[in-house]
DNA sequence: AAGACATGAAACTTTCATTGTTACGTGATT
DNA sequence: AATCACGTAACAATGAAAGTTTCATGTCTT
């Protein structure tokens, strides 16, 4: 696949969950991602063990929101969902006997991780609060069309 | 694979021919990055069509620096490989009919794009001439170990 | 003119990471 | 006991970059 999806699709998990849904299982959330409740499991997971959500098993059980979005940075969400590698260019991974491609790796290295530094402090200072009322303004903007239209939305 | 590699194997080509092979045949080129002599074909039409580099068919032809490497920044080469996408992550292109998905997408995408912005900015600061004197400091450094390992690097 | 050399380019295969899917185990509620 | 839902392992599908094969075109040497 093209790129990392994860954290876009979290994002948008945890901000259905806070303002639409509040508890919702596996299989509901991957029906607004447009995905399977397996993938949503195992990007859940790392939010779980960040104490971003809890899950609870058996009947009536599923996933719920465990602190309010105005604590969870973007950053957290990206530690959260295995913080993926952020670049798609640079230099192999293992070191070449080459001074030449060694001077080479270690310009980009070093151009690529301040870019990363910078980009990390971004995600920080950025809430998913932040984003969640974002999508109020649109909403409102928008005369309030259908803001979430996944199946199932309309509740049980 | 896991990353695109061409920025950095095409910066490692252009140091080696400006400091010690002059013309080079793809054939050549290939072995100096451990690839194929194709592979470097691709990769080198893009810097033929910005004037980096020339070629020339037929017997004793090859590949030749087309103008000084002060005159070539990270970013041209950048450009000159196809400029692939710079980041790994971020959301799915297609856009969704939900907002709040919208919301996030257009958040990320912002963020990215700062964030590309600057990158891109300083590849355009630092030339090719600069990345090629790191590797001469690095070459006096080690007591002028072999700086170019590559099969035939001994010349004809 | 013939042969060797080298790029140009199309078509296909391989590789790797993410995502998607199936299957089964465990725990909790009714 | 039956159902629901997470937990996890194993495997398949997908897509982009890289690798490979093949043939055409152009150029130099003999």
């Amino acid at each position: 696949m093209a790129r990392d999806l994860r954290m876009s699709r979290m994002l948008h998990v945890l901000i259905h969950m806070d303002r639409h849904v509040g508890r919702a299982t596996s299989e509901q959330i991957a029906q607004m991602i447009s995905t399977n409740a397996v993938v949503v499991r195992r990007m859940m997971a790392g939010l779980r063990e960040r104490g971003i959500v809890s899950s609870e098993k058996g009947h009536g059980g599923g996933w719920q929101l465990a602190c309010p979005l105005a604590e969870i940075s973007l950053r957290d969400v990206y530690e959260a969902v295995g913080h993926p590698p952020l670049f798609n260019i640079g230099p192999q991974a293992d070191p070449s006997p080459c001074l030449v491609e060694q001077a080479v790796d270690a310009r980009l290295d070093a151009t690529l991780a301040e870019a990363e530094t910078r980009l990390l402090a971004q995600f920080a200072a950025i809430t998913v609060e932040e984003v969640a009322q974002d999508f109020e303004r649109r909403f409102e903007e928008s005369g309030h069309a259908v803001p979430f239209p996944w199946h199932g939305a309309t509740g049980e």
